[in-house]
DNA sequence: GGCAATTTGGTTGCGTTGGCAACATATTGA
DNA sequence: TCAATATGTTGCCAACGCAACCAAATTGCC
């Protein structure tokens, strides 16, 4: 591992970047804020009025976003039109898991316009689940056909993702080993794919169009009935790492005495909190739709009292290395871990003696989830969506 | 917590800006390449020869870069100028210690052109470092005058910095405690001042002139006799947080049956692996200038090797839990964790029931830090070239 | 030693592009 | 009607890419 490659960040720029970059900035704004008057750009990206108006009018006549008046803006002055995302260009989620398929197709500005879900009896192979999906976009293409445009789709993926080229190193549950599921997907369907982990992709939509919003530090913790991923924005960008493995929050040593995990390691912190055990304690195992909120919180029963601060606890030293490592400003709790959160919010307030460092604990807040059911259908649209606002020009 | 700050990030992009960032681009290439040929900035920047040849002559007309004949380069054709670093900016690089202030003046390229220490009888105050500081600096005054143009201060201060304005929230072996020493010492000395955590700097000299030169993602972990600190390179820029507190990899809980930390928690790295324990077990305890690294490894007590086996066992789960939460390429130990890693190398390599996962673990190298002596020197100077280089026009 | 091949530099001028300032105009609330 | 805010249009300027020319320096073959 001596390859010390030649880092590609110093990148000149002449003026094609120039423009790239300002219509890149304006689609991307404007997908994540769902709409903005044009004054707003104008201010937050301190071009001039001309100059903006230039770029939105590019936007527009490429059907990437759309001006519309603005109704009672209840200020004086000529009211400035609003930039709204185009409801043209969609992004395909996809969520491969041991007992169904889902897939979605969501607009820009996050908005979930379906979401198909295909039941299995056992888990896909790679290639069952492949040619699953590949079925699944053809029995959409009539209705998007004429009205809608594909830009990618976005796979969120339960295991670990090589994130360069998809390539699924390991998704313990789905019993997927090296599998190139990303270029096997592109070359069925031929639409350009990009997968990554589900936890990261979860990440990412919390912070585009969840508690994030605005926010350029902030980690995301997702809790599975599978185990626990994690997703990590720093200034504003997803953090990668390496090679796209950044995030697995879920294999933290928070129990040195702790159980075996599938990972060669011992005490992760997903082998010590679980979804499963909370079901047991509260006697709820095995039972359908179940609001484990609720039960946790509405419980008199010592052993799912002992059991809730037992997992807050482990959970809490997690939390209080993360915070110490990354000085986040918010940290999300997803998952099964909202649950845990809503059981004894001030628990984690306080994080007793997993105390961080008194300067980054002041500056953090620690809330639940605000994106529901359709989480990584957002996150996976905006690994479908990258290249489109990286380069608008080139579509 | 609620400010919810709007990310500055989403900025525009001018005629005005391609220009400044290209000259930045070329001056931080041959600022941490410490030298490139003109033909090779044209292929790295990817523009063309005579937009180099013209943002090389603006930089080397402000005496930023010089131009020198490049002396055999055994391939055909005409031989491409080295565009090397000027000598004429300095940056000065300010280390204040418990026992000590030391006061480097630093070249562009890393380069050490002096360094002065001070030393002290008891911990400075920061009145008194910031007094100290700029009586040393009017001594150098006179050597600098009319040869070198000084950029800035950069501080390497050992503690919890805010990095926004250089407010030193805790520095608990000197006894500080929301010490606004960057604000103080620019007052005091009329340069621009910047500061940040030790460690954090040590890790951006390592990032720039040491193992990790030309790497994306990497971590450095800092051993100092008063604990363990870190620096957390990803994405080829420094990772700093919400308000520059990330990296505090000392305070990793390791182990919960551990030792109460100062910071309020249990087990953290830092009160676990300890120089002092190492120096006493190794019966050094007290003597001066101690080759701690030969003393570990020509050793043949079993006391000595139990304790470097049960620190090598703690930083092992720092190393895991870092590895699995940033996919680094390279993770560099620097001081007195490279002591450790040279008693034992294998041990760290393969990391036993630490295991990073897998896909992780093959992609990182664990090594020892290369820059020496001058770490601090070179991370401080980094930080006075960081409006440099960002805006080479405005010098 | 001479010559071709190769690589890079120096200089100039042209064309393209994007951003900005200035002017005139439109819309709203008080 | 006025103040405030915003848009539309036009002409100018700065920066870069590129092509074309010539010059320079080095290697390697004859």
């Amino acid at each position: 591992m001596n390859d010390r490659a030649v880092r590609p960040v110093a990148r000149g720029n002449s003026n094609d970047h120039v423009r790239r970059h300002n219509l890149s900035t304006i689609l991307g704004l404007v997908h994540h804020a769902r709409g903005m008057s044009r004054s707003q750009l104008t201010q937050t990206m301190g071009l001039n009025r001309s100059t903006i108006a230039a770029l939105v009018s590019e936007l527009a006549d490429r059907d990437l976003v759309r001006e519309v008046d603005a109704e009672s803006t209840f200020q004086v002055g000529r009211p400035s039109p609003i930039v709204r995302p185009s409801s043209t260009p969609v992004g395909l989620a996809l969520n491969p898991e041991i007992d169904a398929i889902t897939l979605g197709v969501v607009g820009l500005g996050g908005v979930v316009l379906s979401k198909t879900r295909h039941a299995l009896s056992a888990p896909p192979t790679a290639e069952r689940a492949v040619a699953i999906t590949a079925g699944m976009i053809d029995d959409l293409r009539p209705a998007l056909d004429g009205v809608h445009r594909i830009t990618g789709i976005g796979v969120a993926v339960p295991g670990l993702v090589r994130e360069t080229d998809g390539l699924v190193r390991l998704a313990p549950h789905l019993n997927w080993h090296d599998e190139p599921f990303a270029r096997m997907l592109e070359s069925a369907t031929g639409i350009p794919v990009l997968a990554a982990n589900d936890a990261r992709l979860g990440g990412r939509a919390e912070s585009a169009f969840g508690g994030g919003r605005g926010l350029r530090d902030m980690v995301y913790f997702n809790g599975s009935p599978s185990g626990i991923g994690g997703g990590i924005i720093t200034g504003g960008l997803p953090l990668g790492g390496a090679e796209g493995y950044a995030g697995e929050l879920g294999h933290t040593m928070v129990n040195p005495y702790g159980t075996a995990c599938h990972c060669g390691a011992v005490g992760c912190l997903e082998t010590e909190v679980r979804r499963d055990r909370l079901l047991e304690v509260a006697g709820l195992a095995g039972v359908e739709d179940v609001d484990l909120a609720t039960a946790l919180t509405t419980s008199t029963d010592a052993m799912v009292a002992a059991e809730v601060g037992r997992q807050l606890g482990f959970l809490g030293v997690a939390l209080r290395n993360t915070i110490n490592l990354l000085n986040p400003r918010l940290v999300v709790l997803g998952g099964f871990l909202a649950d845990l959160l809503a059981a004894d919010p001030l628990r984690l307030g306080d994080l007793g003696s997993n105390r961080p460092l008194a300067a980054s604990r002041q500056s953090v807040d620690i809330r639940p989830a605000e994106l529901g059911a359709d989480l990584l259908m957002i996150g996976g649209a905006e690994l479908a969506f990258e290249s489109l606002i990286a380069d608008p020009a080139a579509f």
